[in-house]
DNA sequence: ATGCGGCCTG
DNA sequence: CAGGCCGCAT
């Protein structure tokens, strides 16, 4: 079926019974971007039959009264709609092919303009009229004894005005949404047209300079030729080159045009929590570090832009208060003391940024001499173990320690960040259709990763949508434990987005936070218990340090391969856990046999904030990989 | 009825 | 770590 029989069949199908599809139809044409493809499909000759036909209809309608109204109105801005989506095919084929467009004669294409404009008015007027059956499609009644128009007529008056007024509204919004969009795609094809002029200087520079070697020496044919394949090869390399970086650029630009609106950037050092100087840490411990102390370290580093743009590019989800919200409902305000602010609502740096103790002397590389969008992975080593305390609970016997290599891993996050970027804009059903339409520069429509692969320059960096859990999501899930005892299962879906979620899925992964927590909660009681048994009377006698035994059981379940720095604040709960554990065994609460459960309530209230780069896909493939 | 957390077991 | 079971809350 051609364009032009399905104009005609819109028609007849606005007039027949089969309302509900000639809906979707409408609904299909007004969300259709500029529509400018479909229209560029559409016969000019088939014009003139869809005005005929319309003409019928209007003699056929009644012209009294409302009937006229809605269309009158409606009719300008859509008619606008489309010359503007016409205008901006026009400056997008302007951009898109920057060695000049096709041009007509000029006669011709004022003819066909005309043309095609009286086609357009047409189709648009026959979408009003489809757009006015439909409101009470369903609450009409075939009575035989009326005409068409009088049905029609008492359909209008049946139209609630607040009806008429939404649908207006959706329109205007609609439309100006279109503006901005084409506003910002413009910007990037301005962008990109640059780009382009300055790759042409570039291949030209390097044509030339090597064009005069060849001409300046005193070569045989043949060895020109030879050069010239040298040459050739020389160009391919650099075109390669440029190429790539200007990939990333454009990338990049993409991301940021349409990554609306931008969020301050996510706290590198966000303020630590009030309460921590409640606790006391061993101070004789040279190795050991506050949190605070640890960001002095790292005070000297400057972050350059890329980074920042990188953090501060918002995930759509966390974004979009759609799935994001039962987190934030999950807790109270007031129980969240912290903070208010969600930059600074987690208590400690991002792990990945968490500078090592010792980051200012040790291989710790400074992320300026990274690559913007890599991250600096900060591996823990075990400290010695060499005469620690057995409990965990003594902080004067802690022994000096050993050596702490940390070894950076450079994260080739770059284009992970990016795909996953896409993968969140394009397949969010809360984004609006326009912006995801916005990068089909890069991938047209939400599709699979692997498809997102096969497009990407970058083909040797590819994420797998996993169809269930991998023994690395299961890492994932444990490192997350550092800042969530109880994940909610919309914030497990928020971090598992590579993870196509379903009942078994989301099971099992609150299953394991169960493990955990079970694991986490038998070590709890045990070594409670055990310095009870060893004479511990005071509650504040209890000291949870990254030597303890209490936190090496728990880094080891957790965070076997040690190549994550446990946040301090994990140190903290476990503390204030052993401590619960402990006063609750002291006054003999543990003859209840559901003595745990107010623990329970008291811990679940003390999870933090799970970094943002948990969201990414490819953070921890990339950390686990080694 | 369903979902969730916890406990027990292998 | 997963499966089965139970109790609790919605």
């Amino acid at each position: 079926m051609n364009s032009h029989q399905s104009k005609k069949q819109d028609v007849l199908e606005c007039q027949g019974a089969q309302l509900g599809e000639a809906k979707s139809d409408v609904l299909r044409k007004l969300l259709k971007r500029g529509s400018s493809y479909e229209d560029n499909m559409i016969p000019f000759s088939g014009a003139t039959t869809i005005t005929n036909l319309l003409k019928s209809n209007k003699a056929m309608r009644g012209t009294g009264g409302r009937d006229s109204v809605v269309p009158r109105k409606a009719e300008p801005e859509l008619l606008q709609e489309d010359t503007c989506s016409n205008s901006s095919q026009e400056s997008a084929e302007e951009c898109l092919s920057p060695f000049g467009k096709i041009s007509l004669d000029h006669m011709d294409s004022e003819r066909l303009n005309k043309e095609y404009l009286q086609a357009k008015r047409a189709r648009v007027e026959n979408i009003i009229r489809g757009m006015n059956h439909l409101p009470n499609v369903m609450a009409t009644s075939i009575s035989s004894g009326k005409d068409y128009d009088n049905r029609e007529n008492k359909r209008k008056q049946k139209l609630p005005q607040q009806q008429q007024h939404s649908f207006q509204q959706v329109v205007s919004t609609h439309k100006q949404q279109k503006v901005e969009e084409r506003r910002q795609l413009k910007l990037q094809l301005e962008d990109m047209q640059k780009q382009l002029k300055q790759f042409q200087e570039k291949f030209f520079q390097i044509y030339d300079s090597t064009d005069s070697e060849a001409d300046g020496g005193n070569l045989s044919e043949d060895s020109v030729r030879s050069d010239g394949m040298l040459v050739g090869k020389r160009l391919a390399e650099t075109l390669k080159q440029e190429l790539n970086s200007a990939m990333s650029q454009v990338v990049d630009t993409v991301v940021n045009v349409f990554s609306k609106p931008p969020r301050p950037p996510l706290q590198v050092f966000p303020s630590l929590p009030a309460n921590e100087d409640h606790f006391v840490f061993n101070g004789n411990n040279p190795n050991f570090h506050t949190a605070n102390q640890r960001l002095q370290c790292f005070g000297d580093v400057v972050f350059p832009s890329p980074l920042d743009s990188f953090v501060g590019v918002p995930l759509p989800c966390a974004n979009d208060q759609t799935e994001a919200l039962p987190l934030v409902v999950r807790k109270s305000a007031s129980e969240h003391h912290q903070s208010s602010d969600p930059g600074a609502q987690n208590g400690h740096p991002h792990p990945s940024l968490h500078p090592s103790s010792l980051s200012g002397n040790t291989g710790f590389i400074s992320p300026s001499f990274r690559h913007p969008f890599s991250l600096p992975l900060v591996g823990y080593s075990f400290q010695s173990t060499l005469g620690a305390s057995s409990t965990g609970y003594s902080s004067k016997d802690s022994p000096g320690l050993m050596d702490l290599s940390r070894e950076p891993t450079s994260l080739r996050t770059k284009m992970a960040s990016s795909q996953h970027l896409m993968l969140n804009h394009s397949c969010s059903p809360v984004l609006p259709r326009s912006t995801a339409e916005g990068l089909s520069l890069i991938k047209s429509e939400c599709g699979d990763l692997q498809d997102m692969s096969d497009i990407s320059p970058y083909s040797g960096c590819t994420i797998s949508f996993s169809e269930g859990l991998s023994p690395n999501h299961l890492k994932k899930a444990k490192l997350m434990f550092f800042y969530t005892r109880y994940p909610s299962s919309s914030m497990l879906k928020m971090y598992f987005s590579d993870v196509k979620f379903n009942r078994c899925i989301t099971s099992q992964l609150i299953k394991w936070f169960s493990n955990f927590r079970e694991f986490y909660y038998i070590q709890m009681e045990k070594f409670a218990r055990q310095a009870i048994n060893n004479g511990v009377a005071a509650v504040d006698d209890i000291i949870v340090s990254r030597d303890s035994e209490l936190y090496k059981v728990l880094n080891m379940h957790y965070n076997k391969a040690n190549d994550f720095e446990v946040p301090e604040r994990f140190l903290e709960v476990a503390q204030i856990t052993l401590h619960e554990f402990f006063s609750a065994i002291v006054a003999s609460r543990d003859v209840d046999p559901s003595w745990k459960k107010a623990i329970y309530k008291v811990i679940c209230k003390l999870d933090s904030e799970v970094p943002e780069i948990f969201k990414s896909a490819n953070y921890l493939q990339e950390l686990l990989r080694e």
